[in-house]
Parts: structure tokens; C-alpha cells; sequence
DNA sequence: TTGTAGGCGTTATCAA
DNA sequence: TTGATAACGCCTACAA
């Protein structure tokens, strides 16, 4: 036995109207205009709704409205915070104005995207917000061009065909690797992969821009590429660099991200390699478990709430505003120093 | 400039039917029964769907079948990653058939759960999943009496009023109490809080009953009470471990999650107590990152995907079996021993 | 194989 | 102040 009440499910205004023995217009009146409606009557139709269990129908109103009250947003990963945190900051922005947000996750499935972006676009949201699989999509300009509001987050288009949200990731990998030669490294690892995410190709020239800038030489900042940005390939990449002879092992490492450096951080621990003394480590995003770690990692922090604000806002605007022009967004990173590289 | 086809945003299957030449009912079948069409008539239809950039509008399907394809669930926190695997969970097995799954985060509030829950029912979601900020909300009685069915997750009711999946945390709170009291550990801290959530409750329950059963005094068992299940009163619950006098103090503590684990081990790490020699550490939930703590936690496992996916499967059951009748899941947890107690 | 008509629930307009 | 009516876009009988 489901305990609903009979037949409750499917009230509508017409039901409401007759159980309360006024017109149907009368009821729509008292859900959109209360003030029309005289106080008896309005008491006499609210008491019958609840009698009904009545519940407004949304797909109607949003039928006859022509556009819902929703936001969307494409994550790449929800299983890295980063995302969420961004998430966190477009669901803020979108409730300010009384939107809803819905939530998707691609999990880096093209595929998976695809069929998101399929549903969302049937769903007449109010605009998408999106952390692509690929920026360069051919899918994502179909969805703009039908007339959905599409913005990237954390991602860029060289052709400035939408509004995106990032920052400076270039900017980031200088900052990183700078305090890495503040703090006297000479040879450093890059950490990261695959080369095809555009974050991690910005953050890898931001890291040899920095090195060239210090004019140090070429062979002291190595690259070690991993397939993905997980705690796993983390490890991963923390088992190669400790099975290299202390003399010509990195003696700082550089993370694409944090949980590809929590992953070496783990990895360096039970090699019975000593963080920061003998490996020194920044990772990237400054997630909430960076600064929680055992040794709190260094990292380059990204608004990542003001990320998934200034993004929402940027929909809206394509979304209301006629005059709309697309605008690109460089938030800028700042490096937080924390015991993985202080000693 | 906003660079959409002009006009192509409202176009409807009647549009469509004018383009190709043909009434509107082909271009249902089109895109219904597509094999009742003849083959060039439908490549005609489908050219001009292509062309004038033609959207299936989801709000009109779903007015007219009664009901939406989408999953909801609400969680109760989208930070902790526990809930987001759930969410990974019941996103396969909504995919598995067909639906879709919308996530909503109440941040523990009430009000906000409200609302949420208020918007899902006038979507007329075929279900919600929810991890409620109280499990004995009369809203959410509410909810499921006007025909909306709803499973409560990682919580229960005693009153079965509702279908439920949960793991046994008195069991899961024994496990923990008693992999430390094998680890030879006979002053104990649990920490966490507040009481008033059910999971805590049941934990620390477990752990008395463990601690009963072995005949240990009751006042080597020590409760820490926290505000939350965070990192930061992880933090916090650390700093008054680590103020104790090392004779008094705990050689061993329970957390009732793994981010106040996490917190704990950081704040202990950093007070120079060392992790387990010191201070041996078991967490709860098992989530990636406890796992992938430097000093690698020991944690009491729930299924989390698991529990995501039997929820939706309750769920489903409750939407489309009219034979339904509410049950009450309860999986088994499981310790995973790692260094943080074995030394 | 294709076309026509009616209705899903809501809202807004207009008339009473 | 209240009531009747048309329209949103789609789908499905049923008719041609």
C-alpha cells in the first residue's frame, strides 16, 4: 500500500474549481492574483486545494509560459569538488533570481554530454552552462544556434563564439612553479595529463614560461604525463618519481591538479618520501581537501564559486537581454602557500 | 550578438509540417513511429526539422503524457562526497532505464529541502530520492500522500512509512569499536555529532555495545561531541584530543564520518601526534579520499553506489508496481583496515 | 500512408 | 469580483 490519498494525484485547477463551486478562471486568479479574488472565495478555493492534494502542474504552466524557470549545469566530473564547487556557486546565483538549477554530469563521456545537452535543450532551459568534454564541439554551436544560451566554464573557445568563465591557467602554472624556484628548486616535475585538456596544456607552458623566465636550464623541469587528473594516476605518477635515484629525482613536483597531487602526496608518504623535505608539492584548484590534507598541499586556488556565479550571470544576460554580446571572462589564480612546499 | 538561426527557436512540429508539406500528424509519426513513413517523406520531414532547427518541446509531451521521464534526488549535503557517489549511483540506474535524474542540494536546511521538494512535485517527477534534513518531516508525508512516491536514503522512519535503503550503523559502529579493541586500544574517543542526526546516534550505540560486550570500563570509552561532520570540526575535535595529557589521552579514535576523520588526522598530524603509532584513526563511509589520505584511513564502508541504485529501484517500484508495498533496505558495512590503525 | 480533431493543465483576455 | 474561452505544443485515435 503506496498510503496516497485516492485519485489525489491528479487534481486540477478544474477540479479545484468545482469542489470549491467557482470558476476555473477563479482558481487561476487565486494562485496568480489573490488580490482579485474577494477573501471568502480565495479561503473557500485554498481549502479545497488542500482538501485535493492539488499541486500546480509545472509542464503546463512552462507549456504556456514558452520558457522554464531553470538553469543547467554540464559538470565534467562530479566526483571532483572542484565541480561541485562551481556547481555550488551557479546554484547560489540562480536561486538570487529564483531559478532552479539542474545538474548533469558528463563523467568526460562525450556521448553522456551529448544526451544531456539533447534533454536540456527539449526541457527549454533557461540557458546551459558547461564544462565541455571538448570546447570545440560542433554540438555545442547547434545547441547556441537553435536558441539556447550557452556558456563554458573553465574552458575556452579561440573562437569567442560563446561567453566562457576560466581563469588564467597560464598565469597559474607561472605562479606555481615561480614559488617552486623562490624556494630553491632546480629540478622540478610537471604533473599532469592528458596534454589534449586545455587546462593542463596552459598550466604546463605557464610552468616552462616561469622556468625560461629564471633562466634556468631546460632539462631541470620534466614532464610527467598521466592519462587523466585522478588521485589514481596520482599515485601513479608518484611511484615513478619514487623509484628515481635521489640525484636526479625531481625535488618539487608540480600537480596539474589537487587530486592528482593528493595521489602523489600519498604515494611520496608511503615511499618514505618526506614532504616537503625531500619532495615539495602544488597542486591546482584548492579544493577544500587540498587545505585538509595530512600536509596541507600548496596550491593555486581558482574562485571557483565565482566561477559558477559570474557564469550564471553571463547566461542570464544572453538569455533577457537583446543587447547581449559575448563576453570571455579571465578570472585570475592566486597561490596558496601551505606546508607541501614550506618545510 | 547572440548568433542563433533567427526565429528558429520556436519552432514547432506544425512549422515543421508547413516546411515539408505535410500535415502535422507525419511529422508525430516522424518522430514517434518513423517506420509508418514512407521513406521520402520522411527525409523531407526530417530535412526541414534540421533546417528550421526544430526541438521537441518536453513541457508539451509531458503535459499530454501525465508524467516526466526524471529521477529526483535531494541530498542533503552536495560537499561530501559520500552523497555524491549516491548520486552516482542512482544516475546509472535512472540511465539504466531510460530516465533521467535531476540532483537538488537542501545544504541542511529545511527550508531549502522545502522548496525543492515543493518544485519536484509540480514537475511531477516520477519520484524522489531524498536524504532528509529530518526523516520525520511531516512535509515530507505530504509529499508522498498527493501521489509523488518517495525513498528515504541513508535515513529510516520507524513508522515504515516509507520505502528506505540504509546501512546497519549500529553493526558499522560495533565494527570500528571492535577492530580497535583488537588493536589492543582501551581508551577510545568517538567523535561526532550532533546527536540528533540517526547516523550518529546508531554509531556511537555500536560502539558502546562493542565496548559493553568486551567487558572494557565504561569510562575508556569517551564521546567527543561535535556540531557537524565536517572537516573543520574534525579540526576542532583534534586540538582538545591533542590538548589532553598524553596518560589521559585517547590512544585511538572513531570518527563518525571521514571528514571529521580527515580533519582530526590533519590536526593531529600537525600537533606532531603521530598517526597510529600515537593516535590510531577509523573513519566512516569510506569515501575516495579517506583511501587516499597520506597516512591512508581506516574506515567503515558503506555501498554507496549501491545504496543509490536499490533507492532508485525502490523508487521505480513504488511509481509503476500498483502491488507496491514499502520496504525497508538495510545493507551491511564492512571495515576496511588501512595504516591509520595498523601501524 | 497521410490528414484531422480533441485534449492534457495552465494562464490571460475579455465579457458579464 | 467572477466566469467563459482560446491558446501553448504534442500525441493519439480515428478517418480518409
Amino acid at each position: 500500500m503506496a498510503g496516497r490519498d485516492p485519485g489525489s494525484r491528479n487534481a486540477s485547477v478544474k477540479d479545484v474549481a468545482a469542489a470549491a463551486g467557482v470558476s476555473l478562471g477563479t482558481v487561476s486568479n487565486v494562485l496568480n492574483r489573490p488580490d482579485r479574488v474577494s477573501p471568502d472565495t480565495r479561503e473557500r478555493v485554498l481549502r479545497a486545494m488542500a482538501e485535493l492534494g492539488f499541486v500546480r502542474n509545472e509542464s503546463a504552466r512552462q507549456l504556456r509560459a514558452g520558457s522554464s524557470r531553470t538553469l543547467a549545469y554540464v559538470m565534467l566530473d562530479a566526483s571532483n569538488p572542484f565541480f561541485i564547487d562551481i556547481a555550488q556557486g551557479i546554484d547560489t546565483a540562480a536561486e538570487a533570481v529564483g531559478l532552479s538549477l539542474v545538474l548533469c554530469n558528463s563523467r568526460s563521456l562525450a556521448e553522456r554530454e551529448q544526451s544531456h545537452l539533447a534533454l536540456l535543450e527539449q526541457q527549454r532551459v533557461q540557458g546551459i552552462l558547461i564544462t565541455p568534454v571538448d570546447p570545440d564541439a560542433a554540438s555545442l554551436d547547434d545547441v547556441a544556434r537553435r536558441g539556447t544560451p550557452v556558456v563554458l566554464v573553465d574552458r575556452t573557445r579561440a573562437d569567442q563564439k560563446f561567453c566562457s568563465v576560466a581563469v588564467d591557467d597560464v598565469l597559474g602554472g607561472q605562479r606555481a612553479v615561480e614559488h617552486l624556484i623562490d624556494r630553491g628548486h632546480t629540478r622540478v616535475a610537471f604533473v599532469g595529463g592528458p596534454t589534449t585538456l586545455g587546462p593542463v596544456r596552459d598550466r604546463w607552458r605557464g610552468a616552462q614560461d616561469a622556468w625560461a623566465a629564471a633562466g634556468l636550464p631546460a632539462e631541470g623541469l620534466v614532464e610527467v604525463t598521466t592519462t587523466g587528473l585522478t588521485v589514481a594516476e596520482g599515485r601513479e605518477a608518484g611511484q615513478r618519481l619514487a623509484g628515481m635515484p635521489a640525484p636526479r629525482r625531481p625535488t618539487a613536483a608540480f600537480c596539474a591538479n589537487d587530486l592528482t597531487a593528493l595521489g602523489l602526496l600519498q604515494q611520496a608518504t608511503s615511499s618514505g618520501l618526506r614532504v616537503p623535505e625531500e619532495l615539495a608539492l602544488v597542486g591546482y584548484d584548492d579544493i577544500d581537501f587540498a587545505g585538509a590534507a595530512a600536509v596541507p598541499l600548496t596550491s593555486v586556488r581558482q574562485p571557483r564559486q565565482e566561477l559558477g556565479c559570474t557564469a550564471a550571470e553571463l547566461v542570464l544576460d544572453e538569455a533577457t537581454n537583446p543587447e547581449h554580446t559575448h563576453r570571455q571572462v579571465l578570472f585570475t589564480p592566486e597561490l596558496v602557500a601551505r606546508a607541501s612546499t614550506l618545510g
